[in-house]
DNA sequence: TAGGTACTTATGTCTAGACAAACTGTTGAC
DNA sequence: GTCAACAGTTTGTCTAGACATAAGTACCTA
């Protein structure tokens, strides 16, 4: 329950806005350890004049602290450091991201590119007529070597231009994204279910193994629907770890 | 594409903030489809003085809804209405309160409630010391008079007292609110495997059916452990429905 | 026609203050 | 001694402006 004396140094030239440089600073000493958990912070005037900022520039800093679970505010009381937690609302990151940062050496087996009419229930989920062409995909993906899971999509054609080698070097998102697509928000169901025959092969389990299941409908900033996937995963090498806030 | 000249009234007398009286009529508007999507809302400047406030004021309403993904701003172009989708980041509820709300009449059965040691595992988890007593719970989850889930709940004593007469009648979490604990962040994660022949008989289900199963670690608002729970639900009759943002 | 320059428009950032409301601890009355 | 009223501290909300910056548009020139 200490409280330090705070002394961030503020570059007013620099681009970066100036809430966004202290709440980065103090972000970087929570999680260091720097600021120990309990540390209460000294009051915003005080602060804010020490710093050479205005108090609602101040606030704004430690608004974002707060909002992502690093500190929390009383009124009439103060500011404290909280424990920095894993806090990460697992981002609309695909898994081929997710393999990659764990070092997990993904590889992707494009088993089928089409450009086809879809079932009509993935049409509704797409928001496009009936009958209208489409990207569908098919893919195993890999980690060290094991099959992973069997993960198929649906895009919109026009948002960005498929083939297989692409397909195979990198995920789908990360084309998507420097297609200049911004991905924004997600709905997705997972539940579980034994394997078909066909995909205890492709996956190399037994018959009858438990699979996740996910279905995801991804929606960019303007509302706009970006892909439907509907994926399995092997419920013995895979799990969904996530974080729930407020 | 249209505009629309915006009159919101305003209660200055009321305790609820400004920002937050036009945050939640708008938000009103657009979900009910009055504010349709792709509406481009007035500028700031003329926004602010025709509802008679101040232009940070009126920008912490817009921002509220930005960051719920109902709005979208571009700098120099404007701030416009996107599609109102789901929206519900799976927030920290239980599944008696999901429930609830659904009308799927939930009901519990308390097959255990004890003070004890916990597994060192779940120890760990909720960062005590080894050997130390906890709550231990085990649940039955009905809806609509079927079962649902098998729940193992551990709770460090002291936060709640729990006796079963509640647990049958409320959900664990609106138990914890009531006691004055804020949940406020939880780590879980979801798997499945196949059920064993104690969990199949509990939950009414065939030898080897597939079950989801989630473990979850909940802390409060000063990064306490609260609760560890380890839940398998009847794959046949549940899934996870949950939203991703940015 | 193609290209860039300048202008307009709207949001992004920041300042300096004011008053309100919640929490804490202390003082005073009974 | 106990409890309630009060004062001090700190965050919450709000105002009225200023200047910066990005996006789009219109125009002018090569």
């Amino acid at each position: 329950m200490t409280e330090t004396p705070l002394s961030i140094p503020i570059d007013r030239s620099s681009p970066v806005p100036l809430y966004f440089q202290v709440a980065q600073e103090l972000e970087r000493r929570i999680t260091s350890g720097e600021l120990a958990v309990g540390t209460r912070l000294e009051n915003e005037l005080v602060l804010a004049e020490r710093l050479g900022l205005s108090r609602p520039t101040l606030r704004r800093s430690i608004e974002y602290l707060v909002d992502r679970g690093l500190l929390v505010r009383k009124r009439g009381v103060g500011t404290q450091v909280v424990m920095p937690r894993v806090r990460r609302p697992l981002e609309l990151s695909s898994l081929y991201d997710d393999l990659s940062r764990a070092g997990e050496h993904p590889r992707t087996e494009v088993l089928r590119l089409a450009v086809e009419a879809p079932p009509d229930a993935v049409a509704t989920l797409l928001e496009v007529d009936p009958g209208t062409e489409v990207y569908v995909l098919e893919r195993l993906r890999y980690a060290r070597d094991e099959p992973l899971a069997l993960m198929h999509n649906y895009l919109p054609v026009g948002l960005v231009g498929l083939d297989e080698e692409k397909l195979a070097r990198q995920g789908l998102y990360q084309l998507l994204r420097a297609a200049g697509v911004t991905l924004k928000i997600a709905s997705q169901s997972i539940g579980a279910r034994n394997a078909t025959a066909a995909e205890a092969r492709a996956l190399d389990e037994p018959r009858g193994a438990p699979l996740l299941t996910m279905e995801r409908t991804v929606y960019d900033d303007v509302g706009r629907v970006v892909e439907v996937g509907s994926h399995v995963y092997r419920a013995s090498r895979y799990s969904f770890e996530l974080t729930l806030t407020d």
